[in-house]
DNA sequence: ACCTGAACACCGTTCAAGT
DNA sequence: ACCTGAACACCGTTCAAGT
């Protein structure tokens, strides 16, 4: 049976998850399909393509909230944010680096920034959704990078034992100062 | 002459001014020193050890503020902070490497956080600082990203106009929200 | 002490040619 | 339509040998 564009995401996945982002090259992921390096430029443009499409899955559980949320909706959208990056390795920098490339906003950024129309002017609910954003993905990416080290045993303690309080903190504080 | 670490790391800091992080590689770099690859290991354990020592010298300009800092400090710190990022391409984006390999965290993280204990305890001081950290972090790639395209002419409006009110209203948001 | 020469083990991407 | 074979233009790193 021929390969499909699904397979292909399907097995990146799979390498991304058991070996982490740095193993993950085109070869290195045409061997696990048993099939030539060409071949997958067939059902991907580049890995820029494949990354991004990799990136939609990762985020594809975070739920789109209805139009009319309430304003304390964008602390839940992003927790869920959070754990959706969570869910696979190297997550928040795969988004992170998605997010770089593309040119439009993330849909769980338009979907704060909503929200967060509610209460604030859209200036302000956009600056807010924008500094949510970064924050989420910067606190994912440094505990998704602490777990690399131990995994390697690079680092034996676990730095992270205040996580998700640490970042349930910061959170809030950027809600309750952004709204206040 | 022989070849000196600061030689070497110099040049690289032209090739990532001038042609930017993804052109700056090791056999690049050897050739605009007019020396062989392997030649550079003599000076740099790695292209990791060669990327912290960057990283080093991009958070030189940093001011150290004394360990009697008023509270505010540490808005002025983080301004400095996101001032050195922008001053080098990918500033921002080497910073975060940089940070991520490192078992230390970074010195002006250190320094906010110890200007954030004059007025919280020091375990919200910490996730202030961690806070700030990742935001200033995250902004400022997002901001050196879009000029990379802007430059490549990828993109072409400009997105960032609204910076760097943008930034102050994140970050005081975030202050204000941690010391409320 | 500092560097060359040469190799090792990889990359992403393209493209004529096959089926 | 989908893939192979083979190439192009690169990588980071190591290391004996030279000076």
């Amino acid at each position: 049976m021929a390969l499909t564009r699904a397979d292909v995401i399907d097995a990146a996945m799979g390498i991304l998850d058991e070996y982490g982002l740095e193993s993950l090259s085109m070869r290195r992921l045409a061997t696990a399909l048993d099939v030539q390096p060409g071949a997958l430029y067939w059902h991907v443009k580049s890995k820029q393509d494949l990354l991004a499409a990799i990136a939609d899955r990762i985020l594809a559980s975070v739920p789109i909230s209805p139009p009319d949320a309430s304003p304390t909706a964008v602390r839940d959208v992003a927790i869920a944010f959070r754990d959706a990056l969570l869910a696979h390795r190297n997550g928040a920098e795969i988004v992170t680096l998605a997010q770089a490339l593309a040119d439009e906003p993330l849909a769980v950024h338009r979907d704060m920034r909503r929200s967060l129309e509610e209460t604030l002017d859209p200036t302000r609910a956009a600056w807010t959704a924008r500094a949510v954003t970064h924050y989420v993905l910067g606190a994912t990416s440094e505990l998704q990078s602490r777990a690399d080290f131990t995994r390697a045993g690079v680092l034996t303690n676990d730095p992270a034992a205040d996580e998700p309080e640490a970042f349930l903190f910061g959170l809030d504080a950027l809600l309750v100062g952004a709204t206040r």
